[in-house]
DNA sequence: AGTGTACCTAGAACGCGTTCTCGTTGCCCC
DNA sequence: GGGGCAACGAGAACGCGTTCTAGGTACACT
């Protein structure tokens, strides 16, 4: 196959071909949770859609938890972007981050299996994915930090953190079916005035 | 079997027996549980352990999600009773509340390998557990009300229902590896004066 | 040119959750 | 006291995550 190619730069083809490969499995990833959730992201599926052995779907990530968080790492980045274009609105700083969360939860919700997909992988056990999940969290606590603004309260860091914890346990709950999307998002905004105003 | 059993009551014999190879069966989960966490409680050992044909576990718990969860209930209405022996220390509301989930903390991570198998059971999303799931959530949140006693504010069962999502997503954040059971004990404590105070 | 090394393909193989098959046994009811 | 029935035992079988084997190919260093 690389044979077949225009040898146009001999020297950094290759790498430039498995950063090809990479972002092949993680949109084959993304599409296969699209259709049908996380049980749908089967590994040789993935492997056999973005045309890549399965053991070469493993050495780019080491389990099916790690691609999936990938993903998610990725989408989470776009999703924070995507909120950053609009400031959110409201007055107090609760108010901002209620909304924000609310945004945001209506784009993730917008996408059940993918989302649900992503989630599953987030809080799957998997220790050896601490720092993916680590990442992804700090995302969400990113996001949360751009809407409080301005509040004049103590321990910030610690009120958004929580709040992020909220964030983490709320959407759980939803992929698990404990709640539905509007108690999610009403506890959300709940959690976001308590601690805010 | 059932034939060498003294036949002293002809009529709830069989109930009996079914009671006794469910007991059994959450026990032999748990005991492998404290040996090896979610992994080493696999199916096959769990009814060998029990003396139980797998058939029967499956008949009994339909998934090994199921099972922890049923032993998580268990558990879960233990530690609230052994709470509850002892009221919390501290004037403050968000003080008994720190004080209560500091104590239920140091119970849970006391046996790591337990608590991590039956949080993960908890943390998976199998929508068929819902129920299961509520039920242990119920209890976490009424540990925490019988903590919160006289307070003041309005909205409390939010409150209480907020504090339930910060103890569940720090649990899962530390059996997934992301935070040590300091960082988990101090951010409940945090979530607890937030809220509260 | 030759050797090492990293990455790749194709596919078999393994482990464990889950399901299925088939035979057996005790209990209820007519 | 015989027929239906729900629960059980024993074990095979299936699905999917993960690992392993046996090669094949391009780039680096000498």
């Amino acid at each position: 196959m690389g044979t077949s190619l225009p040898a146009s730069a001999p020297q950094k083809q290759r790498a430039a071909q498995t950063a090809a490969r990479r972002r092949r499995l993680l949109e084959a990833a993304v599409e296969l949770a699209h259709e049908g959730g996380y049980d749908a992201v089967q590994m040789r599926d993935v492997a056999a859609r973005a045309e890549v052995a399965l053991g070469t779907l493993y050495r780019h990530y080491s389990s099916k938890d790690q691609l999936l968080l990938a993903a998610l790492a990725d989408q989470a980045g776009t999703l924070r972007n995507r909120l950053a274009q609009r400031p959110p609105r409201g007055d107090r700083p609760g108010d901002r981050v209620a909304d924000v969360l609310r945004r945001a939860t209506r784009a993730l919700t917008r996408e059940p299996s993918i989302t649900a997909a992503m989630v599953t992988a987030l809080s799957a056990p998997e220790s050896e994915a601490a720092a993916a999940k680590r990442e992804v969290f700090e995302t969400l606590r990113t996001i949360i930090s751009g809407a409080v603004d301005g509040a004049s309260v103590p321990d910030l860091d610690g009120i958004v953190r929580v709040l992020g914890y909220v964030w983490l346990a709320t959407l759980s709950a939803w992929v698990g079916g404990m709640v539905d999307a509007d108690e999610m998002a009403a506890d959300l905004a709940l959690a976001a005035h308590l601690l805010l105003d």
